[in-house]
DNA sequence: TGGGGATTGTTATAGACGATTACAATTTCC
DNA sequence: GGAAATTGTAATCGTCTATAACAATCCCCA
């Protein structure tokens, strides 16, 4: 295997989107996208350092959650709480069970449809990420006065509803 | 060409991701992650109604009010500000000089970098997407007071920063 | 002042992700 | 009982972004 050159540029680094100093940023402050997607990628960046090494995106930890507090659930509704497409829960699902996190049983009521179960591994990884992507998210906000974190929630929740 | 035949499923709707009743969303509604994920989806949705058959994405807006409020900017520069890489920024450029919106002029200081500037059909056009999607944007947050609006984009600029 | 290192734009390539379409098995509802 | 809807699955496509490599140009300092 021949030895890769080292780049002459640096990587870009994983980190929160800077807000260039002397630019105008025009109506972008008063819209609340922009803001949104700087904030999303800040906390992105918070959750990619919390779940490094472990292979974990925001949509598999979110699966992972659901699926454990909600067992026998299926791949439909996963998807529509992840917010996409069946075959795209689908691919989700497959690739937790080929890594032994979710196993999926048939179910008496409906033999369409698989329940989606964590397997003892599973929980023991979700129980994990729970508690260091919450610490992280913390650590993300510590900025924010515990009032103004449940404020933030309860705007954010407004919005998407 | 052959009609194509109706597809036997009705297509996902471009829509909010809905909350599912009786659900348990556990650790999920203590975090930001997932409901940022979900306000940033109901305003995207917001924007795509706002700019429908005109083929903008948020990014593309966001490339035309900067290049628009600051001519002469570089590519890297409008790519730090998106948050995406040098060759991505260079991709969104060509598009919008494709189309007659962008120009890109030699830079006497600087002979290694495009100045970029709106061509006068971009200016008509990033007027009108500004008016169309501040009016969007403000009928999707009609249920948030002035103040809880204000607050919202405080936070949220905490948070990004 | 000359040259090494950094910056800018560009191209090519690859990977991640999700949508769409189509199909089979099953269930639901007249 | 049979049409219509639902569920999972597979194949395919398009979009977006990063990475890597290269040429042209600029910067800086030894």
């Amino acid at each position: 295997m021949t030895p890769r050159l080292p780049s002459p540029h640096r990587p870009r680094a994983l980190a929160p989107i800077a807000r260039v100093r002397g630019l105008d940023y025009d109506v972008l402050d008063e819209l609340l996208g922009y803001t949104l997607r700087r904030a999303q990628v800040a906390m992105f960046v918070a959750f990619h350092q919390a779940t490094r090494g472990m292979d974990i995106t925001p949509p598999r930890f979110t699966a992972l959650v659901i699926v454990g507090a909600n067992p026998g659930i299926s791949q439909t509704v996963l998807g529509n709480v992840l917010g996409i497409a069946r075959s795209g829960a689908m691919l989700l699902t497959k690739w937790f069970q080929a890594r032994g996190l979710i196993e999926r049983r048939r179910r008496p009521r409906d033999a369409r449809a698989w329940g989606l179960h964590l397997t003892r591994k599973g929980e023991r990884l979700v129980e994990r990420l729970k508690t260091d992507v919450l610490r992280l998210d913390l650590r993300r906000t510590r900025h924010l006065s515990a009032r103004e974190r449940r404020e933030l929630l309860r705007l954010l929740e407004k919005l998407a509803r």
